[in-house]
DNA sequence: CAGGTAGTGATAATCAATTATCATTCAAGG
DNA sequence: CCTTGAATGATAATTGATTATCACTACCTG
């Protein structure tokens, strides 16, 4: 009856519906507290990530020293918040004008990422 | 005669006048190729770092996922430039408005992070 | 000079993240 | 039922960064 998801799917379908980048711990965590069935491996979730860059569904992104996330190809342009108590990355649309103004002379700007530290709304509302 | 500089001063010195942050081992080849007669050893530049982030001289920045940079806590406000080529990071002075659009409703912001991701000027001239 | 003590370098040990291995399961076809 | 191959999970192995250890030196003080 219902389709069977691979493992593969339900990591890049969770990715897709995370609003934010994931390391592969975070992942892993999330999914087997999601499908309390299925016992999924850290090792898979490797697997899927790594297959996941290859064929350009996934991104990687580094925020921090330690490890590394990952969100879908597909999103539009933005940037990323990063809770100081949860350490969760959260996904933050919108971007600036006049970054180009910061660029020293003879460098060349490719691409650029926005970072905002703090306390993301669960944690402020725990606290 | 001259005065004559503990280990520990030579990574703090070095730090001051990088133009950049940089990780332990960047440090390390940076010491070695420049004093030629001192050997300096890894372990003496992580002591001194970690020293150094103690006493408040210095802070550490993370850019990317497997190392910790560190620059001198005395800089005034600035962001980044990390050159894809070389994997320096160079300081940039300035900033940006109206970042706080970008927060999201409940979320609060304490710090944040601009990086900038291209080629250097020495690169671009290399290539 | 003898006896500290702090600073240092080489290197072993640790640690977290990631990858490799290997045996097992499971579905599809003979 | 038997074979085959892809997907999977447990776990060993690897890797790079960082820290701990330890022996040694230089210097200060009595």
């Amino acid at each position: 009856m219902s389709e069977q998801k691979s493992k593969h799917e339900l990591v890049i379908d969770a990715l897709s519906h995370a609003g934010g980048p994931m390391s592969a711990n975070e992942l892993w965590n999330h999914l087997r507290s999601t499908d309390s069935k299925n016992t999924i491996g850290i090792a898979t979730v490797y697997r899927s990530l790594r297959k996941g860059v290859q064929d350009g569904d996934l991104v990687p992104v580094e925020l921090e020293s330690g490890s590394v996330r990952y969100e879908p190809g597909s999103l539009k342009h933005h940037h990323h918040f990063l809770c100081s108590d949860c350490s969760r990355a959260f996904d933050v649309d919108g971007c600036v004008n006049n970054l180009d103004q910061l660029l020293p002379a003879g460098f060349e700007m490719t691409n650029h990422e926005i970072l905002l530290y703090g306390i993301c709304a669960d944690c402020k509302v725990a606290s």
